[in-house]
DNA sequence: TCATAAGCACTACACTTGAAGTGGTGCGAA
DNA sequence: TTCGCACCACTTCAAGTGTAGTGCTTATGA
């Protein structure tokens, strides 16, 4: 088992484009290799089986899907009200959409979580946490709403977002942000 | 190309079973004559391609989602307000629940659209037009809201699903009822 | 009623592809 | 000088595809 954590790393984000053209039953070793451009046996010898890459590319990928320091700074300035709101989701769902491979990956690793009871451990604990601290977020900076405001929105706009990456047509691209819109005025109180 | 319609049938049920416990990749024909119980080669003569396999079950998956005549005829009967749509909602949410490798096979069958143009065509159709007959069912009924009212449940509903479906320990059981409730409360007008 | 033909189920096989894992070599850094 | 890693090569294994071929079943017509 190598310990170079760098080519670790790039060998992880290499998984993350893989898993998102090719699928998780697409995600082979030989693919890693050919995807970071490293000799064929090099993931072989970094990730002792599937399931190993498998679960530290869940871990990976949500990681990278969280917003920086400077938009978690950025989103606690500005005022309290609804249509802040609106803004910061208006943003998240821009942002999540931005990042296409980093999504359809988590969406690929949820179905192949129904298989594989660790990888499912791992993913109930990342997005079980992320969730927990977007509602104490929300609720620690004094945005309108309460646990169960952030729930729902959480769930909307999460369908929204695959709705756009899978089957763009079904909702035009245009009706995105009047959505986002009138989801925020309906589920946030005023 | 054999023309045994009941034996079609038969190889898309199965088909639709092996996508849900195997992922889109793993839609191979040797697995759906070994899902369906009929000897190597049968589906073989029965699709051209595995693009032809996986176009068919799309159509088919999702038909068998919607609800029954039973159901619809159902759904039009009781008072026409905000707590009868929570009635609704939450059959729904159980009912597609219970259909598990059909929902799962959906949602590999729109990840497998994201490579394939002719199943993404045929997804966009049957989900867009599922979408728009919901729309026209809720406001032909009298129910109340409107057309974005449908969409919003629509996204927040089909999430929740998901998150049951595959982490189910993020959102748990018993909370389903109450976010269905509090859901439609806030999406529905009063 | 029987002969004939057509379609299908089923079997077997040849061919291709893709992946896994591992042993060995050379290089670079401690 | 030695240890660890990058890199390459090779063997082995597993799956799947497409199709040729055989025999059964059934429909059709004299």
């Amino acid at each position: 088992m190598r310990q170079n954590a760098a080519r670790r790393a790039a060998l992880l984000d290499a998984a993350i484009e893989v898993l998102a053209r090719e699928g998780s039953r697409g995600l082979t070793f030989r693919a890693v290799d050919a995807e970071a451009g490293v000799p064929t046996g090099t993931a072989s010898n970094y990730f002792g089986d599937r399931d190993d890459l498998l679960t530290q590319a869940g871990g990976r990928v949500y990681e990278r899907l969280r917003p920086d320091a400077a938009g978690i700074t950025a989103a606690m300035e500005g005022p309290r009200d609804r249509d802040r709101v609106i803004e910061l989701m208006r943003d998240l769902v821009a942002r999540v959409t931005e990042f296409r491979s980093g999504y359809l990956a988590l969406v690929e690793l949820r179905l192949e979580a129904t298989r594989r009871p660790r990888l499912r451990e791992v993913l109930t604990g990342v997005i079980g946490a992320d969730l927990q601290g977007n509602v104490e977020f929300h609720l620690g900076t004094g945005l309108p709403g309460d646990a169960t405001t952030v729930v729902l929105l959480y769930l909307a706009l999460n369908w929204l977002i695959l709705e756009r990456l899978t089957l763009p047509e079904v909702i035009p691209g245009e009706r995105v942000d009047e959505l986002v819109a009138e989801a925020v005025r309906r589920i946030v109180p005023g």
